[in-house]
DNA sequence: TAGAACCTGGGTGCCGCACACAGGCAAGGA
DNA sequence: TCCTTGCCTGTGTGCGGCACCCAGGTTCTA
């Protein structure tokens, strides 16, 4: 049996991290009836693992909540993973479009600076080369 | 002088986020004296679209207060503007390649997974299509 | 005169933790 | 025996950038 700090150890996660699972009701512990500590078994660490492996592949810690529930409920997870990394890959390909796009304007921004100067106060302005900038629709 | 809803019109973002500008000190209403509505002169309605067009090029709300302090001190903000841009390119560099390396994983993963059945519960595995990916070190 | 549409303040929720506080408990050495 | 060190406990707040909701007051329009 482990406590927060072992189990945060043994499964590579911060004890905050290990806290905040048991906040949400990732993880649930016993307790030591000699001091109240808590105790993590083997289950825990294992589930502890799991979620490790599905965020590092993008499942929200929403997605997990679900994924034991049906692995509580004896059913098995395995089509719904499917269909949640499929949604969360569209998720990341948006996302990765979109902070793309905003590379390219920052950095044509940047560029185009290169050749004006800094712009003194004159009341009217705030900072010209920010509002040299085209707005976004 | 123009109330919440009108500088948000005017300004094209949301009421709500003209409420947390005031929060958080970005944009500054006066009052009037007959009902306690707030009003927005053309000076806030400036900073308004200033705020719409530098979120536009990746600055943080926090870099827009430095900006506006600057400027309210009489200083150029330009320099800094130079300086904060160069860190916000470098740092979505970072996210991009970062969520690209992610977005890979998940369609290795979902790759790998076609050729493999859904699994029924064992008790012993939660999802046998999730522990079957490496864990990243 | 009624209803729509606006306004006010304040609070909560999102996501995934990180950090901090104040105090209790356990095990070692001087 | 006391002191230190280092774990543990519960609770609360902060991050970014809003979105949404509540309960109630005000103003405009038909």
């Amino acid at each position: 049996m482990l406590t927060v700090n072992g189990l945060s150890k043994a499964a590579r996660i911060t004890p905050d991290a290990v806290r905040h699972y048991m906040r949400i009701g990732l993880l649930v512990p016993s307790r030591d009836p000699k001091n109240g500590y808590r105790l993590f078994d083997d289950e825990a660490l294992k589930r502890a693992r799991f979620i490790r492996r599905a965020k590092g592949l993008g499942f929200t810690l929403q997605d997990i909540q679900t994924i034991f529930s049906y692995a509580d409920n004896g059913r098995s997870p395995c089509p719904e993973v499917r269909a949640i990394i499929q949604q969360r890959i569209a998720e990341n390909r948006a996302s990765v479009t979109e902070l793309g796009e905003l590379l390219e304007r920052m950095e044509d921004a940047l560029e185009r600076w290169k050749s004006m100067p800094d712009g003194e106060p004159d009341g009217d302005e705030i900072c010209h080369l920010i509002e040299s900038v085209p707005l976004g629709r």
